[in-house]
DNA sequence: GCTAAATTATGCAACAATGAAACAAGGGGG
DNA sequence: CCCCCTTGTTTCATTGTTGCATAATTTAGC
């Protein structure tokens, strides 16, 4: 209790999770990896929004990419963000 | 997959999660209620302040009050919340 | 009435989301 | 090597949202 601490950095990551863009990335790459034109078009929004948005996650810890030529491919960082998401569904 | 308005819903949640003070309050009532001066003062804020917090929370289903004379005891709404956090927790 | 407890209103600084445009980084093919 | 095309990223300006302090207001009990 008590160190502020904690919650500053939880928060951070709430924060990232407080977008339904970025959620719906979230729960696209649950199985699977995507490069970013692909999840733009799936997602119907820009590749410069996507793109700004995938760089948020990815500096957060909750996605990674991996380049192959000219393509960048994102996937999830964490495994447990996507149990979060999970049960925080069931809140609803 | 696909309904955007799950999105927006389960964002609004995590919006409601995405602040220090906000986490810090659930944590507090982790397993008691706790009237707003009490509260205010263990964390060290104004009652304003907490109050305003206090309404976004019950607002959103997190939490819920019941009044007492002239004291408003506030407490977790539902348990989930405690369990979705301390999840959160464990991918920092 | 008076006091303590809590909420609500207002204003302001800081931050977040977006589109549009400019910019980099990799592969061709000539 | 140079040009070009594709894929992603970054910058900039605008708009909207959030967090907070202060002050005013409600509500309950004495």
């Amino acid at each position: 209790m008590g160190n502020k601490e904690i919650y500053e950095i939880h928060a951070s990551i709430c924060q990232c999770l407080a977008n339904p863009k970025r959620l719906e990335v979230i729960n696209t790459l649950r199985d699977k990896e995507m490069g970013v034109t692909e999840l733009a078009e799936k997602m119907g929004i820009t590749k410069a929004n996507l793109s700004q948005h995938l760089a948020i996650m990815r500096d957060k810890g909750i996605l990674k990419s991996r380049r192959e030529g000219t393509n960048i491919y994102y996937s999830l960082a964490n495994p447990k963000v996507i149990q979060a998401c999970d049960i925080m569904r069931e809140v609803l």
